[in-house]
DNA sequence: TTACAATTGATAATTATTTTCAATTTAAAA
DNA sequence: TTTTAAATTGAAAATAATTATCAATTGTAA
């Protein structure tokens, strides 16, 4: 945690940024909850619960800057808000989501699984990728156990 | 293209909606558009050529409407607007996009390709998968033979 | 220490989208 | 055909997310 936070602090200094106090807030809320999906708005109340002062205008900001750097991806699960999801460091692609229609939750798949597909795109488009977005829509299997109880339930009553 | 309608408009029916003169405006400027990705201001615009008297609400709820019938798809290309894609006819699956980060063109590619990835992550990861987004972003084909002119020149100048 | 550029917070502005509501249109019933 | 109720519409106001502005503060290098 500590020394992901100094080698984001590099990174930033190497494009002559500066780890700022509250762009060093702003990424310790980010790194504690990695595996959440934050909307720039989640990450200013938890930002602001360490550092009061903090204005929403430099969360956007530092946002964008980790997006640039990297750091960070933006993700639009379709909702109008924009999402920030930590990068695991040093995976050179991004990862995929599950998005349950039922209960709104949102896994991750870190696995890459696009690499054929991503060689027939190259090949057959002639299209030099450089980053990709996989998201799939569905039920997940707590939703899915939860509707197969709920029709067990019901052809029990229907046959009372 | 007319025939494509007369389905279009039975689809409504079947959900109890009517296919007003503004929804069918719209719905032939989706037709006229089929390859391109419009948003909604582009698509009230181009109605209004036809259709001057129709409002922007009006052109939000047909967008929304088609939507909900699957009869086109919402995607976010990163930029914050909405794009709105006719899917094509008895297609199962969402088609996937190609977008430039050099000159922001969109290529659609209509090949399911992710058959595979698909069932892994059913059988791995227990989702149901109902729907997918997949977009590479990357630099076109055009822009690679652009780059590599480019290039050229500039080592020929160097070599002066 | 001084000076200059980077950064910040508050607020206003912008942009996309949604809601509201009275007026109009439509399809079905009488 | 007239009546009626529900669906649909357009204009305008409201909302929500994000960006721009600008004066004040901070940090860094000379």
């Amino acid at each position: 945690m500590e020394n992901r936070l100094e080698r984001i602090k590099k990174q930033l200094h190497s494009s002559s940024y500066k780890l700022t106090p509250q762009r060093e807030a702003t990424v310790r809320v980010l790194l504690e909850h990695a595996s959440d999906h934050l909307s720039a708005e989640d990450v200013y109340l938890l930002v602001k619960e360490k550092y009061p002062e903090i204005g929403l205008a430099t969360v956007y900001r530092t946002l964008d800057l980790l997006t640039e750097l990297k750091i960070v991806d933006r993700v639009n699960f379709g909702d109008g808000v924009s999402r920030y999801d930590l990068r695991i460091e040093g995976s050179q692609h991004f990862h995929h989501h599950l998005v349950c229609i039922e209960c709104g939750s949102v896994e991750e798949i870190q696995e890459d699984l696009l690499e054929d597909v991503e060689m027939i795109v190259e090949r057959r488009w002639h299209f030099q990728i450089t980053d990709h977005r996989l998201t799939f829509h569905g039920i997940c299997k707590h939703c899915q156990e939860k509707q197969k109880r709920q029709k067990k339930k019901n052809s029990n009553t229907a046959s009372v």
